[in-house]
DNA sequence: AGCGATCTTTGCGCTATAGCAAACATGGTG
DNA sequence: CACCATGTTTGCTATAGCGCAAAGATCGCT
């Protein structure tokens, strides 16, 4: 990540020895390419997106913080930088249901383009986190000047609900092993690092947060993957996994007949 | 509803007595009527709403026909005028889910606004059906025109993700008679008719459509719906079911603790 | 290095729900 | 009006997964 490490306040900028102005200009570069990467602004020219960058905040969380809260006015859309953070819903019994992780280039909180809504979700930071809060309503207004955007926005929401609708299907009609084996596969493919040993997982992921995304119980996921490190499939530890055989738990995964473990 | 019944062939306008001139005004006032009813485009104005109306083609579909099927190429928005659809997904394992209903005044297929979309899910006709069917290239250009329109989108999205998250959260959080009284809850204020003994859905709902919706199967939604029968909170027959106490449903929705049925 | 907090494992019993099978009900149709 | 297709009920059995409790592992901190 070549973003700039800046601490919070902007107050701060006045006091680098570096000229204001070309600090300024430095920054919006830098924000630039940062939301240039996002999907949302893909199809924008950089040059759109200047008014986008012009008016979003820099601001930095620290692991256990929350970014947003549930049931909050939503007034700010989040890019991420660096970190990890998880979306969590809350329900009315106070059980917590783990939506999904957001990491570096992606973005949640789109609920706040539209006027008078609140957060459906919470946001804990699991890392340090530098993020840029982008105002819902600049976002709005600029909606109207910029198509493009409106249709990013649309794409992003469409995949969302689409995503949704698939996991509303497995989550009622699969087992858990295999929920189990889909988290981890989509974890795998979001923030899976590739090492010697396998694919680790590279965020704090315990038992507990495994049974909140997949509807189960932290013993029911213990179990199963006490199970798959006896056949050699994963690699676990304390809020930690490594998946040895990938092919073996998509396998779990998409129900298929033979793991063919030779 | 008083909108024109036509059936499907454009050609038909050709041989009604009146001139050709003052019908397809008429047809457009009615379209106009239909589509401003629909919370997508309540934000526009009649005028703007012109084009839309004029892209429009009509369509009927008879009870079990199929509007759209699943992964077939997303063309159409859908706008339903008059009739009960619904929306199912099947899962690669075959397991079929029952997404939602679609009754008249409400919207469906909003992937088509996508270029080179195709549908996530089957839309199922399950009485006679007006529609109206709204190219997405139409939809899709008029919003750099008409910033209102993509913000309708917008909105419409927004609303399904949250609900859709709920959903999530509820059939991984509750048990299925919990569930199964809340998709109850959910289609009375939707499709419920009041009625002397109660609230009638008023949709052929068999146990197998409310076992696909809660993710559950058609034997323990039989055993629920008797027990609550026995207890006289709601009358069921054959493929309808009327509620008798709402508030009893309720309860047993949220998981008051007393049911209070003095 | 040692301590406490937190996370993980696992034995055990239990309940909710799945799923078959067979009888039963219902409504449309000729 | 009787038949048939389709939907519904219910007894029975099987089992997946829940959830407590207690022991064990791991990490960060001083």
């Amino acid at each position: 990540m070549h973003w700039i490490i800046r601490l919070g306040k902007s107050e701060q900028r006045s006091y680098t020895s570096l000229n204001p102005k070309e600090i300024i200009v430095k920054q919006q570069l830098d924000y630039l390419d940062l939301l240039k990467s996002v999907s949302l602004f893909s199809d924008l020219k950089k040059a759109e997106l200047l008014p986008v960058a012009q008016a979003a905040i820099e601001k930095c969380f620290h692991a256990g913080e929350f970014l947003i809260r549930q049931d909050e006015p939503a007034e700010y859309l989040f890019v991420v930088g660096s970190g990890n953070i998880k979306l969590t819903q809350l329900s009315s019994g106070g059980d917590q249901f783990l939506l999904c992780y957001v990491t570096s280039g992606e973005m949640f909180g789109s609920i706040a383009i539209l006027q008078n809504a609140a957060y459906p979700v919470s946001a804990e930071a699991l890392t340090y986190c530098q993020v840029l809060l982008l105002p819902g309503s600049v976002i709005r207004h600029l909606m109207s000047e910029i198509p493009q955007l409106a249709m990013g926005v649309i794409r992003h929401l469409a995949g969302r609900v689409q995503s949704l609708q698939r996991q509303l299907q497995e989550l009622s009609a699969e087992r858990v092993e295999q929920r189990v084996a889909r988290a981890l596969t989509r974890l795998a493919s979001q923030v899976g690092l590739r090492t010697e040993q396998g694919i680790l997982i590279n965020v704090a992921l315990s038992r507990q947060d495994l049974a909140e995304m997949t509807g189960t119980t932290l013993y029911t996921v213990s179990r199963i993957l006490s199970g798959w490190e006896k056949r050699a499939l994963i690699d676990a530890g304390r809020e930690r996994v490594v998946i040895k055989k990938p092919h073996g738990i998509v396998a779990i995964a998409e129900d298929l007949p033979a793991p063919r473990s030779k």
